[in-house]
DNA sequence: TGTTAGCACTCAACATCAACGAGTGCTAAC
DNA sequence: GTTAGCACTCGTTGATGTTGAGTGCTAACA
């Protein structure tokens, strides 16, 4: 059995109304529908089979069809139509994001509340990866008897810092000159050069290796793995619990758990590819207690080089249409207003 | 009619029951109960007395007694007899919170997420007031043509940082002197005496006027106001789905929603005057949205002067005696972890 | 005077049952 | 290939009865 242009039609129809009202769709209910010239049996006929194709489930006997996964899977492949965000909504999102004093987090976080606000879903944005970027600036500052507190500032404005231990006798000027030398020396290098430069200073400076040493391993971590709760931000974790299919308080609890966990979450966010939307129904997220949410997540760039990743989640029952038309828009939009601060 | 002796053993059989339950008590089960030597008929009888004092009410007729807001207050300031934590639960605490290598938010962050841990409730943790803090360094660093992030280091290691305008031709060279001397100024002083040295500045260098200007006003922008989202932690927030009361999505959507509002929440569990424990039960908070939740804060310091907030979220029928012991407990732990910074 | 046994009463919770209706599958006619 | 007709399924809704935990009151008891 193939799939026909009816075929087609109807199935597009089903998604359509259940995305609506979440209610299994019956038969009449598309056969009132306009642009459908056929009566209810034979709209059933058309249903059965599609059933017998796995593109429709049955609740039960006496109820309508829920579109199955690989209904959603083939929507959002081939039979969805782009929809274009409104000019109103495109400027709404822009006012939102460009507020020339608030820094890099500053801009994620704000994004992530427009998105989830837009969307009506929850939101996931992801900063860049601090491996991909450039250091800018170096600089410890004291805060304690040998104690420092290094901070780092990237490319993208972006700062991470950590305290580290320092030698007994080093004051602020020592710690001055210290930063000034390291920022000269790292600034605008990609790691692989930091490290390079590093080996360089350890050799010539014998005095001050600890000191050293403990600063790339710092630098390092900071850069290279994948990120710390921070990186992770969240806008309208509450949204979910306005769908039906969340009413109960158990796959509530279970997916606001998934929400604490932010490593887990920036997992799930991540990408695969370069491709430029990636849509994970059901089970495809890989994690069961989210079986019955969908991710979609769009990338960001910053610069030319690092990129972070915007998400969304909600039910399967998504709105996939508005969705990626959202996501494409505030994808691009984060990436203006980004880049700006290089 | 007044409360002796018995009447209060019963209440606080009550209540203690109920805590444990969250179902109605009634006389039978507060009648077998070791220590009580009376018949669940004279055990009403009180009931019924406690009753019409306000300290108990009924859902309704057939069903046993919970215990008023009234009975609760009581509770809290008489009944209630100090628990102490284990040994093993200390050390535990403590452990999660002592890893040198993380800086005061890490810390925060770990600490919000013990407490909800050991409580199962919801925890917040506010961050110490900057206005109350001491400057230990700043920094400009280029971070774009005519942009500068400006990174303000407190005493008690916290870090804040904002992008400012600075006047056209000023290279990473200039801002570190100007870093440089706008931290031998103002370091170690208080807002007060920086605001003098700022006039004073000003005066004497009438071509850096605008960056001056800027600097100062952020800075006092930075520590004055009462902080941004950041300073606020939560650990926990699906825990309170746990518990029988919030099985109703709405209002469990209600709390989620408060969680996600930082302003109300700083406002929520900041503190009236210098009591060791606050105690706020069911519209005592004097959010509406809250009416059936009880907020139980403690504070901590860092250093001398600055202070901040620790608190639990639960619902109204909150075991009172252990969250108290916990939240005591932390509050001088991080008092004692954060001090260590200084 | 305080305590207790006894008893009628209340009311939420639960189970049972019938009626309803939305929706299906099948068949026969168009 | 399409559709009207019809029997059938099954969740939903509302009415009804039963159960049991718990109460309030009264009268007897120590």
């Amino acid at each position: 059995m193939q799939l026909d242009e009816r075929k087609y039609r109807i199935l597009q129809a089903i998604i359509d109304d259940y995305i609506m009202t979440a209610m299994p769709v019956g038969s009449r209910t598309i056969s009132r529908k306009a642009g459908f010239s056929f009566s209810p049996a034979t709209i059933r006929n058309e249903m059965s089979d599609l059933e017998e194709l796995g593109y429709l489930d049955q609740p039960h006997t006496s109820a309508g069809r829920v579109p199955s996964n690989k209904a959603y899977r083939l929507y959002v492949d081939h039979l969805m139509k782009a929809a274009k965000l409104s000019p109103d909504e495109r400027e709404r999102i822009h006012d939102h994001l460009i507020d020339k004093s608030k820094r890099v987090e500053g801009v994620i976080r704000s994004a992530a509340d427009v998105l989830s606000d837009t969307t009506k879903y929850t939101s996931v944005i992801v900063a860049p990866k601090l491996g991909t970027l450039r250091i800018k600036h170096v600089q410890l500052v004291p805060v304690a008897d040998r104690t420092a507190l290094m901070i780092i500032v990237t490319s993208a404005g972006i700062v991470k810092d950590a305290v580290i231990r320092v030698p007994e006798g080093l004051d602020a000027d020592d710690l001055y000159s210290i930063s000034r030398m390291l920022t000269q020396k790292l600034a605008d290098k990609p790691l692989e050069a930091v490290r390079q430069a590093f080996s360089e200073m350890l050799r010539n400076a014998e005095q001050s290796r600890r000191l050293l040493g403990e600063t790339l391993s710092v630098i390092e971590k900071k850069l290279e793995t994948g990120g710390d709760a921070s990186d992770v931000v969240i806008g309208g974790s509450s949204n979910l619990l306005e769908y039906p299919e969340y009413s109960d308080v158990n796959k509530a609890r279970n997916f606001l758990a998934v929400l604490e966990s932010k490593d887990t979450l920036r997992q799930l966010v991540s990408r695969d590819g370069g491709m430029e939307i990636t849509i994970r129904i059901g089970p495809e997220n890989g994690r069961p207690e989210l079986n019955d949410c969908s991710i979609v997540t769009a990338s960001y760039r910053v610069g030319d080089h690092s990129n972070g990743t915007l998400g969304i989640i909600g039910p399967t029952r998504m709105n996939y249409n508005r969705v990626i038309s959202v996501l494409d828009f505030m994808g691009r939009a984060l990436s203006d207003v980004l880049s700006e601060y290089r």
